[in-house]
DNA sequence: AACTATTTATAAGA
DNA sequence: TTCTTATAAATAGTT
């Protein structure tokens, strides 16, 4: 996680990964440490390395019979109850990143239609390259924007209103994005980008 | 870790310690995720909540089952040589600190020492409160000063000699350091500050 | 093994 | 509870 970003995927290069366990095992023993110290709750981690019959194991091999004794109590359906698999896992992950997703693109088109916005105003006509569906999604963007805008003259005393009205012009003409990486494994994998991208969630 | 550095204990206050632990716990489950696909090793995890018979297991119940029943047909002997247990876990890093204070304490002590320098160079005279031992500390860090201006001279060709000397000088002023923050549970606890500490490991 | 530039994980705060 | 944001921590690539 650092100086670049890795896929998370298997490390060919034998040096690398051998780097690589070296460091996260220890973060993850850290880690389990941590986490039973600041909840107080029970933990354990075992990790075996790859040409290493013997188990990197965290607490002290007691403390693992302990957890494990503890777990294989249960009975088998409560095992499985409630329990994170893998499946629900990445599920969630995908839903996280699907939510972000479309979080990013609503984003991205408003600023989209926010910088046409001010290129109109400042131009005082609408360009012929603009399309139809900009048209509308611009439409609406300035009834939202003179939606606020009411709103805060109605509740803002009159010597307010047009330090407030350039301010928040202002802050809406910043921060144009163009592309948005997109991170199905939450910060881990792969990146997808986009550009131009039409589809709009419901509701914009 | 983040808007405040945590102390690494119980945390007392319920909301906060079950806001941990949900974060902490995710954070796990990701890092074994990760540890087990970058490296193409087993490795699993068990987290039981405080008030939760049911743990949070790490893979499916059934990987945790298949990595414990690797680990418990291990001899004994074999589970507790070479693991980790929480005496050798919390040695190393007493030591990692260790090492860290004495690296601080001496570097903290050369700056002091390269400061002084300085000002004895302005000044052209040794103040009254400088000490017996900083003077001979003082007198040690002349010295390699000296050493070290030698070797550039007899591996520099003459035209250079001058400008390397005020670089290297410039380059010993900066970055004068008062004090030092000590952690002895690896970024994770306890604060120590020290000021005017006059013990100084060997060697120096 | 030690060192940074970066990426991640998270503690607080909204 | 979820989202955001400032910071602390982990760690990939280097040396």
């Amino acid at each position: 996680m650092a100086r670049k970003k890795v896929k998370l995927a298997y490390i060919t290069k034998d040096s690398k990964r051998r780097a690589t366990f070296k460091k996260r095992k220890n973060g993850l023993i850290k880690k389990v440490d941590e986490i039973s110290t600041l909840c107080g709750i029970e933990a354990c981690a075992v990790i075996f390395g790859e040409n290493d019959p013997q188990p990197e194991v965290w607490p002290s091999p007691q403390g693992v019979q302990n957890v494990l004794s503890r777990f294989k109590r249960l009975p088998d359906l409560e095992q499985t109850k409630k329990m994170f698999n893998h499946e629900s896992f990445l599920k969630q992950r995908i839903e996280k990143a699907q939510e972000n997703l479309n979080k990013q693109k609503i984003d991205n088109k408003r600023k989209e239609m926010t910088h046409l916005m001010f290129q109109c105003l400042d131009a005082g006509q609408i360009f012929e390259s603009v399309n139809m569906n900009d048209l509308n999604d611009l439409s609406w963007l300035i009834d939202q924007n003179l939606k606020h805008l009411e709103r805060r003259i109605n509740e803002t005393p009159v010597n307010e209103v047009v330090e407030n009205r350039i301010e928040n012009f202002n802050g809406m003409e910043q921060g144009m994005v163009n592309n948005v990486d997109v991170d199905f494994n939450n910060n881990q994998g792969d990146i997808l980008q986009f550009q131009n991208d039409n589809y709009l969630p419901q509701g914009f």
